[in-house]
DNA sequence: AACAATTTAATTGTACGCAATATGATTGCT
DNA sequence: AGCAATCATATTGCGTACAATTAAATTGTT
């Protein structure tokens, strides 16, 4: 590294492929879990998100999940046509359209209650020791965020 | 959670969402550096690969980074298109196609050197730290893969 | 040697993820 | 009221990811 700039990037060192891989590895762990639900995972967290909170925008949820229009207006159509959600334009501001779930959507979340456990399970490890992996993750997460938005 | 199988999954606990928001995050910070050399983060991941062992088969490249033929043909077409590498069928085994560097996907290496600095630099943490965090990510990984192979 | 089983890439189809752009609705300013 | 700026969603295009299938080459077995 005589250039002062460090030695050239080699993969198993950066904490980006880390992160990575360990995405695409937790996906293919919940994928028969919620291929059973008939959701993907993307549309699995935006069903959480509407299991907290029916009748969110586009927009919001957009913001909770970091996924903009172009990734969540296809997507909400599929969940609409799989009757899981309906898809409404919001009276008061015609510019949005807000995200309700159906009695399907709703009842889904009951056949989603064992997921936390089982990925807790698959996962080899305590509540705590994933509880802190989360949160220094989430802290990364959000100075990347801040330093380039 | 009468039923014994917990609590209705919360998006703002699941250990999956940090993993899988952060690496949107840092693909987000790596955009403008890679872009500046014509690269998207998935053929960056391919180079630095080649950089560590050029001649590589689909297939190794593949196990490395846990990626399959349908993701690595089009894109390791690409990266030929863009004058990075040459495919070139092995010929004491025809089934292979061994990836090689051009003198200009070679010479990409030295324009690459600076990206592990600037990233470290983005995640406003120590070395030290970042090799923790990133271990202990590799671990769940490994074990995640394990579970579910 | 012949042929079944295996291996490696490529192909096809579905679903993200995001940049860039378009469209229609709302707000702010004068 | 009129109109520019802003806002929310939709659309288009490109590049992954991955399952499932196909095709060609190689290996193993008899």
């Amino acid at each position: 590294m005589a250039d002062g700039t460090g030695p050239v990037p080699k993969l198993a060192d950066q904490l980006c492929f880390a992160v990575y891989s360990t995405t695409h590895a937790l996906i293919r762990v919940y994928k028969p879990l919620l291929t059973a639900l008939g959701l993907t995972y993307s549309q699995y967290l935006v069903m959480m998100t509407l299991w907290q909170e029916d009748g969110l925008a586009v927009k919001q949820i957009g913001e909770l999940l970091h996924l903009d229009s172009g990734t969540l207006t296809p997507l909400l159509k599929r969940l609409e046509a799989a009757g899981q959600v309906r898809r409404e334009r919001d009276p008061t501001d015609e510019r949005q359209v807000r995200i309700r779930l159906t009695a399907t959507g709703h009842a889904l979340r009951d056949k989603a209650r064992s997921i936390p456990q089982d990925m807790l399970c698959a996962s080899g490890r305590s509540a705590d020791e994933v509880r802190r992996l989360k949160e220094d993750l989430v802290r990364l997460r959000d100075q990347l965020n801040s330093a380039v938005p």
